[in-house]
DNA sequence: AGCGCTGCTGGACACGAGTCCAGGTTCTAC
DNA sequence: GTAGAACCTGGACTCGTGTCCAGCAGCGCT
């Protein structure tokens, strides 16, 4: 690894940091990944991160706040990360509908435990969190605004939206399988813009 | 009010609770409602709920072991007492649609307070609320099903039911106005069931 | 009235989260 | 190479949460 002087992604923690908290940073949510997998969402703590990270928890906390934000941190960063394939406006609205909401939703799809963290991470009522979250719905919208362009209407991206924030919660609860989302997200793209066909 | 042998709503909290115990119970949802009014969801503990409720602190962990657990089950409580009218065929599917919906954001809509309380302590990952969570979904389901019958297929249903959580999800985390939700609702309704006017 | 059971009391306790700070370590500039 | 700044360390501390238990009170039964 030994990830010197990679481009590491935005931090949405603190503004400036130096190339060596970034690193710290960085450490810590691959760290988080880690643990997640490993003992699970309600087992990790600041500490155990920090721990395995190889970082004291009073340098965690000056970067996270609690196990919420960094556990978005993580999901922040794997959805601004991802790679968007230009839009294809051959392929009908729904199919493009369904490849970005399936995107967001599969981001961290890899690794269940880590699913089914981040969705519940993402409820928290943490100023840091609120942060993220704003930041989240504010590059789906546009991922979607420029996936449909005219095709859509404001009702119906609002539509997605909804449903999409509804599916995540309902894996987070536990209520839906996350491999069931894929066949979901397509009905409801479907049905919302009138798929022809 | 001495309100010694009224009905009291179904306690989702233990199984086969004493008169005596149901009215404990109740004193404590009554103290939550006004303690989520007066100071608020973060500032509500099971400790001042209790105080207010005029009981110890034991007690109430007795019959909720958290707060979350404590809110949720106002919220079902509500929802479940929740007067149902009779399903009225002449009107379309979209406008039946938008009264269950709406009933079930509403239940607590009077107090704005307590409906952003309730949609954050709903995703608690306690098995109480894990529970209560089950317990409101399938009633929400059935009472979807029952006011569209075979007007609406099941992926319309599965659209609207994730789409009122979705819209409940961003309340609960301050990216919606309470006051919004009617429009919403009643624009994803008529897209998803196709009013015909 | 007296007995017994059920439910409530209240205070002590364990535990984990998040904060703080004085001191040590690493980087940067000169 | 050295000074100074930036960063990290580790351990102590506070605070709130949920648990436990020994004793007390209220209610139904005889």
């Amino acid at each position: 690894m030994s990830s010197s002087a990679v481009q590491l992604p935005t931090a949405a923690t603190r503004r400036h940091l130096s190339d060596r908290q970034a690193k710290t940073v960085h450490k810590l949510t691959e760290a988080a990944v880690v643990e997640l997998i490993e003992v699970g969402y309600p087992a990790l703590t600041v500490r155990t991160v920090a721990k395995r990270a190889g970082v004291a928890p009073a340098t965690a906390y000056t970067y996270f706040g609690s196990k919420e934000h960094l556990v978005a941190e993580v999901f922040w960063r794997r959805f601004e990360a991802q790679e968007v394939p230009p839009t294809d406006r051959r392929r009908s609205p729904a199919a493009r509908a369904t490849d970005v909401l399936l995107g967001f939703a599969l981001v961290v799809a890899d690794e269940t435990e880590v699913a089914a963290a981040v969705t519940v991470a993402m409820l928290a009522d943490d100023p840091e969190v609120r942060e993220l979250r704003s930041r989240i719905g504010l590059l789906l919208h546009q991922r979607l605004s420029e996936a449909l362009g005219d095709d859509a209407s404001a009702a119906a991206i609002s539509t997605l939206e909804l449903a999409i924030s509804g599916a995540l919660l309902q894996v987070g609860t536990g209520h839906l399988a996350y491999g069931a989302i894929p066949d979901l997200l397509a009905q409801v793209s479907a049905l919302v813009l009138k798929d022809p066909r």
